[in-house]
DNA sequence: TTGTATGCGTTATCAA
DNA sequence: TTGATAACGCATACAA
């Protein structure tokens, strides 16, 4: 296999043609404060007139550091770390420092394998999902010196920085919200339940016990990832379990949507028969007929505020706070507006 | 700042424990077969005892080449290339290249400055969305010596090498479609007017022209990103510029669904009053009420094939075919399936 | 403000 | 099959 070194201009190009050492137009890069005006000048003119650009490998391997910020979701394809990674891309956007994703599929195992090749990059910082990590993988983290920012959720015992907001108090939120427009027989539907949504299940329970309705029979829930057709087929295997249901809170969106299709399909009118309450919404949450009521989360803030809360860190500018919680809003809609005399 | 390295255990420290060279170690990492049974054993041994793990900037900067293939999107938010990218991944899984992503915006300038920031890391290969590339980053890409694989698209005179689909056959199909159902007054819905979104237009227009049904006033686009809001804004405004449209042809899934939903709250019938027709075949349009009609593209197996060809090339073993169309069907659903005596 | 010497961890080359 | 030596391109430490 070949060399994919083409006319590489060296930084000792640079300084003979500028007529200083290597080490000047080192500094001129990265200090330029501590270069004569003169030295700059000339620098900057051959480095645009030879194309100059630093070997990042090199600078790495001499530096013993990257500016690299590595970033670890547990899906790319999640609509919820979509935004994400926007709102991360945004705020790194101008900066010197360099985003990374990687994918660790919501497996603890990949994350692990993930963070030791990030660590092996040398990396400024790294930004990670959630606060489930392995116990290997948090004594990676800590042993690393590098600056971390655990995202979307939250805790009292951060590994260093964190930006997100709490499941279990967003589930009970929305589980109220739909006990106080009079629906009685509340179900559940989840797919791929991850940490989070499993925290989200938990605070449903936890109102709904303490209003005495809870019925395990009305929790539907499924390892695959969540889709609007399994929101429909979801919906049908509560409706054929407990057929008395009166409304429903879904771990997100897609399924919302999808348990909407199926109540048209069966000619249930949503709200009167049947209150429908989404989680995170999604922009098509407003637009849906009837426009479906939802937990808004604040995905791309989280990302815009963990990268910026980063890049402080990382510029000596120590956050003044390193644990935001960014909370959550019951978007009340039409799909939970229960008429007064239903059911 | 201080060295984010710790307690690096290089190939020194191996060779030494292992009784042999350093060169000897590298060659068992890369070269097996080259080294005696004893010593690779011996080696693994070390390996495995001191945790090494190779320095991925010593071994770009002595090599003269990485093992990371670049990916570069226009959107990460963009359901379709979340599809793209999950199949890269797949792909890319247990080989030994390394994905990484970067994101264009749909900025050929900004693509340009990737391309550079890429090369500068001197990837194995690069993929690369689209055909559309600034001459500049054209010529970027011919003089360097790693592979190329453009997606998304098709064309004749590829870069290199090239795995997508014809977006203005695909939306031409759609159209006659349309027109095999019966629709006379047919419009276009289309957002976010990047390379693909204009060549589907394009094939829309073709058709119409065509079969003397082509109405200007009946195309109704806007550069915005589109979303499920959108498609419902832009189906009110084409109603109200075009009163007696009888189908549309939406330029993705999103505008499709929210045109479905703005037709629920006026009251018209799809498909008697409306025909509807999107673009990708998102999962969702098979459950909506009633299921939408659209162009399924095969966005994951893009993504797995190019990376499977990549993967190829840079292993030595050339692919019998450069140049692969995966093509697109029309999956009729009931949102076209127009009754005789309407209209 | 500038330059010199040295080392970062690995691989290519060539000789043994 | 193995090893010694010399890069790779840059930054750190220190000296001038």
């Amino acid at each position: 296999m070949k060399n994919n070194r083409n006319k590489t201009v060296t930084i000792a190009d640079v300084a003979r043609e500028a007529g200083v050492s290597a080490m000047t137009v080192s500094r001129a890069l990265r200090e330029p404060d501590r270069v004569s005006a003169k030295s700059l000048k000339q620098i900057r003119a051959v480095i645009d007139r030879l194309g100059y650009v630093p070997d990042p490998a090199a600078q790495a391997l001499a530096a013993g550091r990257t500016n690299v910020i590595g970033v670890i979701v547990p899906s790319v394809t999640n609509n919820v770390f979509a935004d994400v990674m926007r709102g991360l891309y945004d705020a790194a956007g101008n900066t010197r420092w360099q985003v990374q994703f990687g994918n660790s599929r919501y497996s603890p195992l990949e994350e692990e394998s993930l963070v030791r090749t990030f660590l092996n990059q040398r990396p400024a910082g790294l930004v990670i999902s959630g606060i489930d990590q392995s116990e290997e993988t948090r004594k990676l983290l800590r042993e690393s010196s590098c600056r971390i920012v655990q995202i979307m959720e939250t805790t009292d015992r951060p590994l260093d920085m964190l930006v997100g907001f709490s499941h279990i108090e967003g589930a009970r939120a929305a589980t109220r919200h739909l006990i106080g427009r009079g629906y009685r027989h509340i179900g559940f539907l989840g797919a791929r339940l991850d940490p989070r949504t499993q925290r989200r299940l938990e605070g449903f329970r936890d109102v709904l016990q303490d209003a005495g309705m809870m019925d395990e029979n009305r929790i539907v829930t499924t390892p695959q990832p969540s889709t609007v057709t399994l929101g429909g087929l979801l919906m049908a295997d509560l409706l054929s379990r407990a057929p008395d249901t009166d409304a429903i809170f879904c771990n997100n969106d897609d399924l919302a949507l999808g348990a909407l299709f199926e109540c048209q399909r069966r000619g249930l009118s949503v709200p009167a028969d049947m209150g429908i309450c989404g989680f995170n919404d999604f922009e098509m949450m407003a637009s849906a007929v009837p426009p479906i009521t939802s937990v808004r989360t604040h995905r791309q803030e989280i990302g815009k505020r963990a990268m910026r809360m980063m890049v402080d860190a990382l510029e000596g500018r120590e956050p003044d706070e390193t644990l935001v919680d960014l909370g959550f809003e019951v978007i009340a809609r039409q799909s939970t507006n229960r008429p007064r005399n239903a059911g």
